[in-house]
DNA sequence: TTTGACCGATTGTAATATGCAAGCGGTTTT
DNA sequence: AAAACCGCTTGCATATTACAATCGGTCAAA
């Protein structure tokens, strides 16, 4: 039974795996930024992480498989981290995060349009958004049936901050 | 724009608010422990919250508006803390993060079988759940045709704790 | 009316986590 | 050959956390 957990509740052990205040930070650009590369996190990183952080936080989240790390064919030091499945399955939760966030926080607007989309959306969008990052992460095969729900956030983010450029 | 969070990004700003390894646990016993008093939540604890740190996250929840208190009429030196729509709001948050921890983390039979009923239930029965925690800690009315959810997920828990004593 | 359990916290101290700036050896680009 | 960039580490100061003991006051029972 004692695996060093503190207890066996669903919440807790989530908590105790996720409850920090970088680890979803760092899964979010790379789900919804397609941030792949150490210096693409770093320097990218709306909330400003630093770089140790980074480096712990990557590893945890290796240790605890919701990463994997490849070498970058095309830079010998590069290496590309990849969502999993148990990271692509905190899609649900992140929608929530986000939905409860804008209600009830001093949300900015260019960076809520994507939350507002995704709650708006529904499971239905969730499904397919999962289902796209597994192409992207996983090599799953693309169904070219359904759109792009990534290019459909982005498109959406790029919308409002074009629009308050221009007023 | 400066008000001291990091971003504006509704994912940060609910992680700012509620990530660490504390906050969650307080609300989910208030809300699914029915714990409404200082020392039941310090010593019905699962997972051993300290003295210090309780009163600190009590503390830090009413400065945000996700706790309220009133002294208890029957104890001077009591008080009485409850939900606000914003915590009773965090139900699909719980919902979503108990579902993952039960697909993907090594959670214990007993402690699993709510956010299995909540998972199940979906959306229609978390808005249930919610009225109902809207009855016990906002003062709301009661509407006598749909069943406790919070004594449905209580007798849940109890069978299963009961049926793991005989085996 | 005394006693002992209980009340919501606070304090002291040590361990751990975080934030920040600089720098590592190496690779790639110019 | 020089400069920019690569992932990541180190050192150090500050902040948060864990753990145990304890506070002054309240309550119920003897």
């Amino acid at each position: 039974m004692e695996d060093g957990f503190r207890s066996g509740c669903p919440i807790n052990l989530t908590l105790e795996v996720l409850g920090d205040r970088w680890s979803l930070i760092v899964i979010r650009d790379i789900m919804f930024g397609n941030r792949r590369h150490f210096r693409e996190l770093l320097q990218n990183s709306e909330e400003g992480i630093a770089s140790n952080i980074l480096a712990s936080r990557l590893k945890r989240l290796l240790e605890h498989g919701l990463l994997t790390r490849v070498d970058d064919p095309s830079h010998k030091q590069k290496g590309i981290y990849s969502l999993t499945e148990m990271s692509i399955s905190l899609i649900p939760i992140f929608a929530e995060m986000g939905a409860w966030g804008n209600r009830f926080l001093p949300v900015s607007e260019e960076l809520s349009i994507r939350a507002q989309l995704l709650e708006e959306g529904g499971r239905p969008l969730w499904n397919d958004f999962m289902q796209e990052l597994r192409v992207l992460h996983l090599g799953a095969i693309r169904d070219p049936q359904t759109p792009s729900v990534f290019g459909q956030l982005q498109a959406a983010y790029q919308a409002v901050v074009a629009s308050r450029e221009g007023s």
